[in-house]
RNA sequence: GCCGAGAUAGCUCAGUCGGUAGAGCAACUGAUUCGUAAUCAGUAGGUCGGAGGUUCGAUUCCUCUUCUCGGCACCA
């Protein structure tokens, strides 16, 4: 029986014995064969050395495909798994794949490994690389593995085989020289060797066995690792300007807000900061207004069985703030939505009324687990650009659909385009009957369907009163963070005791969307800060302009132009200092003040200014008027 | 919340193998009027995150605690 090879340009040939991806490549060329990382057996990846015992299309993918720098990663944490095994016996291994950016690799040990554990670590494993050691496939019996692995202490391993994989998977091993082995589904590398040297391992952190924090602690180290050295250098090096651009930085750099012991997880805004977030308001504001919301407000405070009614007591008391006072237990809001189904219940409304739609800058505090507290990004008192939605059943899509073009509009408008869309499905933990889910979920897909974009699912993690879609954006980093949303909710309205009255005369119960698009006022400042690096667009700089004199001479005629920018409602400072220009350039230019106006004595007597833009050294001189009419027009929210 | 690391002047950081701390920038005072990213000189500034303990003596060692950072878990 002879093997059928199909290549991707239709050619085929046939072997008499299976042969390996690496033979066939060195059939082709020895230069292929050195490129070859793994290889494609019928939309598969292979290893190298793994026989092709099958008829099989067949396509070999050098080191520098995208395929190839996954298993690449995937090499680097075995290589990784294995110089901690060598250098700190007894510590058990678990799992490790490869990540956006390197690998980890989770293991179990007593003692934490330190910064220094990492160094030598990192020279163990290329050791292992110059070691070149082969890389092979077995294919193993589940009760003989069980076995190995509980009497080589791995009792991690050993569980995962019974409880994780099922009886007729086949269970394969990959064996890293004649002594490391660990369960792996590959592909790998033909040997320890091919993994290169352009990888460092960059950090240690907990993590929990299985993601469940109920399970053991695990200690998780984490790479980064590339097909070059040069695509290291250079990751390491966006890594580093990216750090630079971390809002809290930003905001120490340029004054914006500061948050202290007192107050743990809330914001003090500064002047500046603030003048960002009334930017920001004043365009969310606009979008409110153009997209037929009206504007409402409910109180701080609210009466604990409204939040038990609601179901937020059952679902999230531990992370609720409460109040007491004369023998009555208040909660402080966490979210603004039952606040606004009372504003609507206070009505009766009629089928022509709906949809209505109420928004609100909604402040809400949640007692969010210390450590999941990050600068401004994750907080436990913030503002949410929050809107509310009733409508019938049949106006859900048009509503979702209208909701989404306006989202992309604003993102678009703060200068975003990289936005991940996903759905959120239904929970374990949730209230109302699956019927009510399938709808609810259907109706989200349909209007993205219907908007013609992407997304991804994910399974379990909606609202417990509702599916969602989210809207992610990512920060300096490249962690993703939820901004806007949006959720078809069947139950808080029943729940509530919302109705309308329908055609017939008859009392129903409305649809309920929760909408927001910047999500939080200050998790949205914190990336739009580290998107921009802190220079601002001129709409939203906290100061706009700076008027700078080069001499005093020149003082009185700054006041003047000041003056005249601030009447045309720019936010504009004058620097009369006496100091250099060359000092207040730079100051106001470390400040990312989009625009210098400079006036000697010659622009005073000219009635003229001299503009610089924050990032260039050309410099335009006009008249006063025509630069402030000019800024006054670029300086205008956008929409 | 869990694992780990950290907290020293307004900021960025150094330092003390236990003898109560130092730099640069900023601030303040004075001089300088200088056309596009740092003018010069001088002055002042710290219960070394908080509370206990060990010690003749603690910013340094120990315990507890708060907060921050990195991960994980959580995120209505």
């Amino acid at each position: 029986m002879s093997i059928q090879i199909t290549f991707p340009d239709g050619n085929q040939k046939s072997f008499e014995v299976p042969p390996t991806g690496l033979e066939i490549a060195q059939g082709i060329s020895p230069g292929l064969a050195k490129k070859a990382a793994v290889v494609r057996v019928n939309g598969e990846l292979w290893d190298l050395t793994r026989p092709i015992d099958r008829d099989a299309r067949f396509e070999i993918v050098t080191r520098d495909k995208p395929e190839a720098l996954e298993v690449i990663r995937h090499d680097a944490a075995h290589v990784l798994a294995q110089a901690v095994q060598e250098l700190f016996p007894g510590t058990q291994v678990t799992f490790g794949p490869a990540t956006e950016t390197g690998f980890y690799y989770d293991f179990a040990r007593s003692e934490p490994f330190t910064e220094a554990d990492l160094e030598q670590i990192e020279a163990r494993m290329r050791d292992i690389v110059k070691r070149d050691l082969p890389i092979r496939r077995e294919v193993w019996p589940h009760d003989e593995a069980v076995k190995f692995f509980e009497k080589a202490g791995e009792k991690f391993k050993a569980e995962w085989i019974r409880d994780g994989i099922k009886a007729d998977e086949e269970l394969t091993i990959y064996r890293q020289g004649d002594t490391w082995l660990d369960m792996c589904l590959g592909p790998h590398l033909a040997s320890t060797g091919k993994l290169g040297t352009a990888f460092k391992l960059t950090k240690v952190g907990g993590a929990y066995w299985r993601g469940d924090a109920n399970n053991a602690q695990l200690q998780r180290i984490y790479g980064v690792a590339f097909s070059t050295e040069q695509e290291l250098k250079d990751y390491l090096h966006m890594v580093e300007e990216a750090e630079k651009r971390d809002h809290r930085r930003l905001a120490k750099q340029l004054d914006l807000f500061h948050q202290q012991e007192e107050a743990p997880g809330m914001v003090f805004w500064h002047p500046k900061g603030w003048a960002i977030w009334q930017a920001v308001e004043r365009y969310v504001r606009g979008v409110y207004k153009r997209s037929g919301y009206q504007e409402v407000r409910g109180p701080q405070i609210m009466d604990v069985s409204l939040w038990k009614k609601s179901g937020h007591w059952d679902n999230y008391q531990n992370n609720m703030f409460f109040t007491e006072s004369e023998k009555r237990t208040y909660a402080v809001k966490p979210m603004n939505c039952p606040g606004h189904v009372q504003i609507y219940n206070a009505n009766l409304h009629s089928y022509r009324d709906l949809p209505i739609r109420y928004a609100e800058f909604g402040g809400c505090h949640r007692n969010e687990p210390s450590g999941a507290l990050h600068g401004i990004m994750r907080v436990r008192a913030f503002t949410q650009d929050d809107g509310h939605i009733f409508c019938m059943p049949e106006q859900v899509e048009s509503e979702v659909t209208a909701f989404h073009r306006q989202a992309m509009e604003v993102y678009s408008d703060f200068g975003f385009g990289d936005i991940d869309i996903k759905i959120a499905l239904r929970p374990d933990k949730r209230i109302g009957e699956d019927a009510i889910w399938d709808r609810a979920e259907e109706a989200l897909r349909a209007a993205l369907r219907s908007a013609g974009v992407e997304w991804t699912e994910l399974p379990g993690e909606g609202a417990f009163y509702g599916p969602k879609i989210e809207y992610h954006l990512r920060d300096s980093i490249g962690r993703a963070w939820q901004v806007g949303t949006m959720q078809v909710d069947f139950m808080m309205p029943e729940r509530l005791g919302a109705s309308y009255i329908d055609e017939h005369s008859s009392r129903q119960i409305p649809v309920m969307l929760h909408r927001a698009i910047v999500g939080s006022m200050e998790r949205f400042i914190g990336i739009l800060l580290e998107h921009h690096a802190g220079a601002m667009p001129l709409w939203l700089a906290p100061v706009q302009a700076v008027v700078a004199p080069i001499v005093s001479d020149a003082d009185a005629y700054a006041r003047e132009a000041a003056a005249a920018l601030d009447a045309a409602g720019l936010r504009v400072e004058a620097d009369l200092r006496n100091e250099k220009i060359t000092l207040k350039i730079r100051e106001h230019s470390l400040q990312k003040v989009p625009v210098i106006v400079v006036v000697g004595r010659r622009e005073a007597e000219e009635k003229t200014v001299t503009l610089r833009r924050l990032g260039s050294e050309r410099q335009e001189t006009l008249p006063l008027a025509e630069a402030v009419a000019r800024l006054a027009a670029e300086a205008a929210p956008q929409r």
